[in-house]
DNA sequence: GCCAGCCCTAGGCTTTCCCTATATCTCGGG
DNA sequence: CCCGAGATATAGGGAAAGCCTAGGGCTGGC
């Protein structure tokens, strides 16, 4: 079988015309040179060099095989670059979990963060659920996450919580906003509620089941969408009120509901920023990176645990 | 130390995305094919995957490796069928020595001949001299020659001669052309003669110098040239007579000297034409296919032995 | 909760790698 | 013409790598 070591022997005897000098430089001694020559000729079938006395002389075979050769080495030197690049972090791709909601707080500034460190790497943002998050970790699609938590359990996971941000009640009625919405109060409103494919694992329905627990209800979703903006566009227009993060509501109600105002619950409620990986995961530079810099983002914003 | 059948290792597992099945393909045991990529990880310092439970996620390290280890790949396939094709003369260079008068029998004819039947390959006819091209064989630069040698002698190198070629004293003066030229009328001739360089070694005159060897006189050349058209533009002018191989002259007086015209010597003088390799060396079947088209187009033309 | 699938570890056999020592050959010089 | 320097080939042995079988542990599905 043609070897990488048999051709860097080919090449440097080629270049010097002396197995012997070839020896020198490659620090081996003479007879392994002359065995690598020898077998690469073996496995191609061909003579490259005529042993002429003193010295060796290529053969037209080995003029050909040398631009070939050379490229397989220069390939694999590549190779070693390109890995050597990705594990400096200077290019590559580093692949991190999100949870949706959690974009609102570290999404793009994370990017920027990542990219104005190591300008060379991609970057992927991946997960539009904690669920979906959770099950790319479990299948070791994805290293490391940054997600919300409703829940803390979870089986091989390992999730370390770093800071929490309030649920709060958001709506365009004035009079519903007069003081802080009990769990009473909000058992009898009408709801718009985002992330409808994931509602069973969806931290802040998690939460807030967990609120209504004592009142036996569960949260009177009215109306059911997908994305966060479409619900809080829904508020705006008085269609419905809903229960979001408040960091979620801090960015969007200027933009998207100017007329809707929001109220924290009674007693307060919070969801968890955790750091997750597989428990027994040993965490590569790439990840430790994103995990500080995730971490460092929320905590600025939410209140770090 | 990086090795290429790691990288076919790593490859099979990153495309079936399991070792067990990577090393059904690839015909090895599953640990087999587990220490490759093992010692592919140790060797480059980085995880390439992620071993979770049922079969193995590649890391983004991985993706990153995966086109470079293809590429590498690919180019030791080049190089294999660069070899090949080079080893069954479809393509690489075939090179050949041939003395300088044989180019007037064989030259264009025999290029002709093996590009007939190798289109693919390159064809390099080296060598001006009959010495000129010993020296190459001696060093080992040529593998095979055809040759004109006056003396038959030489140290190392099997010569097969396979042809002869008169040599004929041609003249612009008619009455010199009356009758055959003895060694006494050439020895008083006045002659234009060619390959001035290799004055000592050329065939020709080798002979020539046998011939006046019992007369105990050199041949007296009054005009030295490189160029054997020179010569018989020269003699075209009626400047001196000269003494070339019959096949250049019956090649040569039509076109550049249409006014001269030929003699034999008396005793004939022949010119002979013959294969040389290193005596120790296996010949390639390029050589002996160069052999074998030379020595059938010089003896279509000269006289075989 | 058992079973099947997949990976890892362990131990041993075989091959490759690479060394030193020695033989053979060539070339150049006295 | 022989002899020494220089270069390659051969021989043999120790170290390392490759590869296998057997068995252990973990995971995921039924």
């Amino acid at each position: 079988m043609l070897s990488l070591h048999q051709l860097t022997c080919f090449l440097t005897t080629y270049e010097h015309r002396s197995l012997t000098r070839a020896a020198e430089e490659l620090g081996y001694a003479q007879p392994s040179i002359s065995e690598q020559v020898r077998n690469l000729e073996k496995s191609l079938g061909v003579q490259l060099f005529r042993r002429v006395g003193r010295g060796v002389v290529p053969t037209t075979v080995a003029d050909t095989l040398r631009p070939h050769a050379e490229k397989v080495l220069a390939a694999v030197d590549e190779a070693e670059h390109a890995v050597a690049g990705a594990r400096s972090l200077e290019t590559g791709t580093i692949r991190f979990g999100m949870f949706g909601a959690a974009r609102f707080y570290a999404g793009a500034g994370l990017v920027a963060d990542v990219l104005g460190r190591y300008p060379g790497v991609r970057v992927e943002l991946v997960g539009q659920n904690s669920a979906d998050v959770a099950e790319h970790l479990r299948r070791g699609h994805l290293e490391a996450a940054m997600i919300a938590v409703g829940n803390l359990e979870s089986e091989g996971l390992a999730i370390t919580p770093v800071a929490r941000d309030e649920l709060v009640y958001i709506s365009a009625d004035p009079d519903r906003l007069a003081a802080p919405v009990t769990a009473h109060r909000l058992a009898q409103a009408s709801l718009v509620m985002a992330e409808t494919t994931w509602r069973q694992t969806d931290s802040t329905r998690v939460v807030l089941r967990r609120m209504l627990h004592d009142t036996g209800r569960n949260p009177p979703t009215r109306i059911e969408v997908e994305e966060i903006e479409t619900a809080v566009e829904l508020v705006e227009r008085g269609l419905a009120d809903s229960v979001i993060n408040k960091g979620a509501a801090l960015q969007l109600l200027p933009r998207l509901a100017p007329s809707a105002g929001w109220v924290p619950l009674r007693p307060r409620q919070y969801d968890t920023y955790a750091v997750v990986h597989r428990a027994d995961a040993t965490l590569s530079p790439a990840a430790r990176l994103m995990i500080a810099l995730a971490t460092e983002r929320i905590q600025t914003i939410a209140e770090p645990l």
